[in-house]
DNA sequence: AGCAAAAACCGAAACGTTTCGGATTCGAAT
DNA sequence: ATTCGAATCCGAAACGTTTCGGTTTTTGCT
């Protein structure tokens, strides 16, 4: 049903070579151009990009594996990757692993049949051995916001435990010193991170730390609630609260209202990411906000970046027994960095950012 | 590199059509089989899945178009999709079109030369002429939740206008007659539903409809906040407010709060979406909420079983001139309903559910 | 053991591109 | 008009599968 080139070419009376040439960006004298313009026209000819994909041993695909697509972070970071790839003519293929280990690896599995390009992950396992398959094979991996051992990928990451510093330190500064968080789970990297960071300015600011004010939660809502009244229950005496993540924010605030807590008067509250969320709450929340959609522009760039790279994965058509390389650079050079060797795997950071709200109260500094 | 069915071919000594049977499940002779697997296992082979798309002409891939992918229930249906489809063997390339007409036409344009065997769409476009292609070339469209015109492709939709109508008869029920809706763009399909839906309940329950009881977002926190602030300004004398979905009721909260107007003893609210916000929220929200994974799984479900259908697009090699078909069925039959001759196209209606909460108060019937 | 039917196997062509090396044509300078 | 280098053009092979038609082997029966 569909055209192909070589319709194009037969009703153009020109060479094959030819028509792929016009395709590909090559030169074609003025009156073929028009001839075979008009073609592809009446034919309603597109390129068969399965074939070319064959042929060239490049998809034009992206593999993304996530965590969880239902999850705001994770979507506004993918949403502008998305973007920002599709821009370049490549496509995305999301596999979302519920922060499932074996899922991720099979996620990675089976990315890596469809014969995408390049994978994007966003890590739930702690060791990424299952990645090898992808640098092994010269394909650009690249980690967001998490970081995996034993993996060789690029990286962009969000200083996580200086945010979280910063943010309990705020606490410290408005006299608090019975300060709760509620961390995340163990596996997760940047929880951890986050929690380091909370620990990080209790040691800062001479604070001991007690293992009561520590509470767990899975980043969901309900993980939120529970870990408040945990909290609560435990330490009476508790007046702030950092929480490290916006479902359980959420969570948070919800069973502090429903414990009668009145914020910031009882407890003040720290919450993490959305901003939108924490501007329009009431009390307007404070918050650590991440750089989602620069999170998402980095990543997609880096991979964009790699792609581009000449890329070692030599496979000349056997005959040619010629060294000479010479590849013309398919992406239009744009603002590539010239004379820029292979570079060793890089690792961006971005800072995050704190939103100030009314949910941090000052406290006068009486006997606790 | 990489290996391929030739290499297992001469390592074991068959055929290279004995690999490939073995490969699509076809039978093979025990000590056969063992030396292939064997082979596989030693060299490594996968199989490469864009030579079997280009050959098959089924990429083994579906193509999903929506309007933002950071928003909960779009995220929520297609989490589920992705899931089952994937299940299947399915991969799924994800296209957000930013709600933007001409975007998704763009990217129905670029799944389409892909190769995509089908499109799951929830339309931002009221008319999807853009949707002829595939349907043309024989490949299903399934929309979700909104239907567009002159598009033909089978529908999974929700009864927006009787959710929305039983939830306003609940307010009604409850005593109240002057009720405001925050009502989506105009342009959304859904969102005019659920503004008939508002009619018809006042209309059955003899209240006259005001304009000014009307208010429109635009689908985001902001959008419900400002109509909130708006509807309360314009109408002192309202004790009730139905928001049609969950961003805007999210703002809409919010923006109750911030203007001190006590949720539900001055302010009755009954929402959508989210059910698990819902059930946190403060008081306890009432909500409609429609089943996303179910959505998500039906219309899925409906994907793979026109991907099943025998189709029509035959497409023999040029040379064979036989008319008998007797395609093998390549998905596994499963539980295809036998004698199932390609039905028309198909519509889902699902039903929502009504989630009690405490947002909404009764009061005696008074003289207004 | 002999036979036919059924099952398993096989080689080659085809899917729609890109790319290689060489052939052809063009344009300008003589 | 010739000539020569550069610009264009070309046919054929290759990418890794599936599938067609036909051949060989196995199996079940007598």
């Amino acid at each position: 049903m569909a055209a192909t080139m070589k319709d194009i070419a037969r009703a153009t009376g020109l060479g094959l070579a030819t028509i792929s040439s016009y395709l590909n960006g090559g030169n074609v004298r003025e009156k073929n151009r028009i001839l075979i313009e008009q073609a592809i026209e009446e034919l309603h000819f597109e390129v068969n990009e399965v074939a070319r994909g064959l042929k060239t041993n490049r998809t034009k695909v992206i593999g993304i594996v996530i965590p969880e697509l239902n999850n705001i972070f994770c979507a506004e970071i993918i949403t502008e990757v998305e973007d920002v790839l599709r821009n370049h003519g490549y496509a995305t293929m999301i596999c979302d692993c519920r922060t499932d280990e074996k899922r991720e690896a099979e996620a990675v599995e089976f990315l890596y049949h469809r014969r995408v390009d390049g994978l994007l992950i966003m890590p739930s396992g702690k060791k990424g051995t299952y990645l090898q398959k992808f640098t092994k094979a010269g394909k650009p991996v690249v980690m967001i916001d998490r970081k995996m051992q034993e993996a060789a990928g690029d990286c962009v990451l969000v200083d996580n435990e200086g945010a979280a510093r910063d943010a309990v330190k705020r606490l410290i500064q408005a006299g608090h010193t019975k300060i709760g968080i509620i961390a995340g789970p163990k596996e997760v990297y940047t929880a951890e991170e986050r929690l380091r960071g909370y620990e990080l300015a209790l040691k800062e600011g001479g604070i001991p730390k007690e293992s009561a004010l520590v509470e767990r939660g899975n980043y969901t809502i309900h993980g939120g609630s529970q870990g408040l009244r945990k909290l609560a229950q435990k330490n009476p005496h508790m007046t702030a609260v950092f929480v490290s993540n916006y479902e359980m924010t959420l969570g948070a605030i919800i069973e502090a209202n429903e414990l009668g807590i009145a914020i910031p008067e009882k407890l003040s509250i720290i919450g993490f990411d959305n901003i939108e969320f924490a501007k329009a709450s009431i009390p307007r929340l404070s918050i650590v906000t991440q750089p989602t959609r620069e999170i998402g522009r980095k990543a997609a760039d880096l991979m964009l970046r790699r792609l581009a790279e000449p890329g070692k994965e030599k496979t000349p058509d056997r005959k040619s027994r010629i060294t000479g390389d010479g590849t013309p650079g398919y992406e239009r050079p744009e603002s590539e960095a010239p004379g820029h060797e292979t570079p060793e795997y890089k690792t961006i950071k971005l800072e995050t950012s704190f939103v100030e709200g009314k949910s941090v109260k000052a406290i006068e500094n009486d006997g606790q």
